[in-house]
DNA sequence: GCCGTTTTCGGCCCGACTGTTTTCAGTCG
């Protein structure tokens, strides 16, 4: 019984979704040793199912125990059985006797870049690695030339793993944030550029789909010499190492261990190209999948009609789409969402654009506001003015709320009339055809769901926002009755950064999102999509399940500083790819309509 | 093992790159 399998299910029947993927990604990796061709589909729907797991919104037993786990998408009854004996007994026979016939180094041996399953058994088997650090073990018996001397290996195999090992090792399990990718991409595609058969050019990947976080970053280049342009790609100055070279892809590495992929091909066949690389996979899987039912076999090179043989190229996307009987379906919705249905029903959502914006819903101005958070940096009529340039009609000053410590309750509301006077001060000193100020807040909910400032404080207000800021580890039961305790109040419009996550440094709260949403409904309050590009919540996957129960959500950029408030594009990508239209957005609203939408 | 705009049975994306191979297996995206 491996080390792996007895931490994940013998002594835990409370997986969450990131360790249950890790399993059925471990049950993939079984069959595949054991007999690919004859588990060739075993293999694929376990694969499946493991990423299934890891998109969930809400914990996999959560699901299970309200029965209906087999209505996600790639779990069907056996997984779902085997799933929940473990969730039951912590055990699953079946899952016991696959996995415990391997020794648990292999599991970890296929973390490795280039390491596969079949790889990681024969080095588990042939040269005894330890299950206790097998990475570290493996790297020594490279070292001491033991790999090399295998049966299909030479040096370069030998050299390759060592190497691969190191950056493993050394790299930062965690993903760039959206802006920082697109500005190492252009720098890319500047020293790319300078060959000239380049013809066309763009970051793709999830870049291109304005994720909120990408791994890789991909670009692809329509040229007429594509080898020329990929040799050209592999001298790339800050790169570290060439991963791979090619005449059609090439791969390097830069500065910790960030890698780049280059897909090179003739500008007749750009559009198939566009469409391959921006992938994601699962619209690409799904696509092809939709594509042979009518004969058609798609790839990077155009489209393969399978009853004549012949080829067709595509110089543009919205061509190959169309040979395929679909609209145009924007980058951002290619994840299997649905989206090829749409498309062929001509039902593709009309997502919002950052032109629609006619306000930003979380400002902090420079206002001492005796908070015991953060405050702002710029003043009222620099966020006025700012907002003029942006083409708003209205922005919400929402500073956090005064401490409760050292501030009797008429202390705060003394300082939140001073606030008032000071914004109609501000108000009546700038041009009339300039954005209106609210008077807003963020108000912290406290642990117990109460808010921090009371009644008579609050009716100075024309409405204000409510966050978490502490006990971020409640159950979700209990987070769940705070949350919605603190939007109770009729001042409270907005549910700001609602999951409080902080990407890469801190996970949201468990939250039952359903109760939330049909909460927010009832009662109409707004959910959050906070701009900032470490915040992006509410996240893309929970915009589109508000979206399809009709909830509104409100952009804010959460600007401490006037240029933050050109971040609102980033909210702009989250809400896109939760397949937003202008009319689930509050703030695309005329100054009119929203406050119309304020008194409901 | 999963799934359904023709299917509850009969399908299941497609190609690139590398190393060690004389024709391919393994891995990756």
């Amino acid at each position: 019984m491996g080390i792996l399998y007895n931490m994940l299910v013998k002594s835990n029947k409370n997986l969450t979704n990131p360790e249950i993927a890790e399993l059925l990604r471990s049950v993939a990796a079984a069959y595949q040793i054991s007999d690919p061709n004859g588990n060739r589909f075993q293999i694929i729907a376990y694969s499946k199912a493991a990423d299934a797991i890891e998109h969930l919104s809400s914990e996999a037993k959560d699901i299970w125990e309200e029965g209906k786990l087999t209505d996600v998408s790639g779990i069907g009854g056996s997984i779902a059985g085997h799933l929940g004996d473990i969730f039951k007994t912590g055990h699953s026979k079946h899952f016991d006797q696959l996995l415990g016939e391997l020794p648990s180094s292999v599991f970890e041996l296929i973390k490795v870049p280039g390491i596969g399953p079949k790889t990681a058994f024969r080095f588990a088997h042939e040269l005894h690695i330890s299950n206790r650090k097998p990475i570290e073990d493996l790297k020594k018996k490279a070292e001491g030339g033991m790999v090399s001397k295998m049966e299909g290996m030479g040096d370069k195999s030998e050299d390759e793993i060592i190497q691969n090992i190191k950056e493993y090792l050394q790299k930062p399990q965690e993903r760039m944030l959206l802006p920082r990718a697109l500005e190492l991409a252009n720098e890319v595609i500047g020293w790319i550029k300078k060959d000239d058969s380049v013809k066309q050019i763009e970051q793709l990947g999830s870049a291109r789909r304005r994720a909120s976080t990408v791994g890789d970053i991909d670009i692809g280049v329509a040229t007429t010499n594509p080898k020329k342009v990929l040799e050209h790609f592999t001298k790339y100055p800050n790169a570290t190492r060439v991963i791979e070279k090619g005449d059609v892809t090439s791969s390097i590495l830069l500065p910790g261990n960030i890698q780049v992929d280059l897909l090179a091909i003739k500008p007749d066949a750009w559009g198939s190209t566009l469409q391959h690389f921006t992938g994601s996979k699962h619209h690409n899987i799904a696509l092809r999948e939709f594509s042979l039912k009518k004969n058609l076999s798609l790839s990077e090179k155009g489209i393969k009609n399978l009853k004549t043989g012949t080829m067709h190229k595509y110089a543009t996307e919205e061509e190959f789409y169309k040979a395929l009987g679909l609209e145009w379906i924007p980058p951002e919705l290619r994840e299997d969402m649905g989206e090829i249905k749409a498309a062929r029903e001509g039902k593709l959502p009309k997502v919002v654009q950052l032109e629609e914006i006619k306000g930003d819903l979380q400002i902090h101005s420079d206002f001492d506001i005796e908070t015991s958070h953060d405050v702002g940096a710029s003043s009222m009529e620099d966020i006025i003015s700012k907002a003029g340039e942006l083409n708003y009609e209205y922005v919400a000053l929402t500073e956090h709320n005064p401490s409760q410590k050292g501030h009797s309750e008429k202390d705060i509301i003394d300082i939140l009339k001073h606030k008032k006077d000071k914004i109609e001060q501000v108000m009546s000193s700038v041009k009339s055809s300039m954005p209106k100020l609210f008077n807003g807040l963020e108000v912290d909910i406290l642990p117990d769901g109460k808010l921090p400032v009371s009644d008579n404080a609050l009716e100075l207000l024309d409405f204000c926002l409510v966050s978490i800021h502490s006990s971020f580890t409640q159950s979700r039961k209990a987070q769940t009755e705070r949350v919605l305790r603190g939007l109770d109040h009729p001042k409270v419009k907005i549910f700001a950064h609602p999951t409080g996550r902080r990407i890469n440094h801190r996970e949201g709260v468990e939250l039952d999102w359903p109760r939330i949403f049909e909460f927010a409904l009832k009662n109409n309050k707004w959910i959050e999509i906070n701009a900032d590009p470490m915040r992006l919540d509410l996240p893309d996957f929970l915009v589109k399940e508000a979206v399809d129960k009709g909830v509104l959500l409100s952009m804010g950029t959460d600007a401490h500083h006037v240029d933050g408030m050109d971040n609102m594009e980033w909210a702009i990508d989250v809400a896109q790819r939760g397949w937003a239209e202008s009319q689930n957005i509050v703030n695309t609203r005329s100054l009119k309509e929203f406050e119309k939408l304020l008194q409901l």
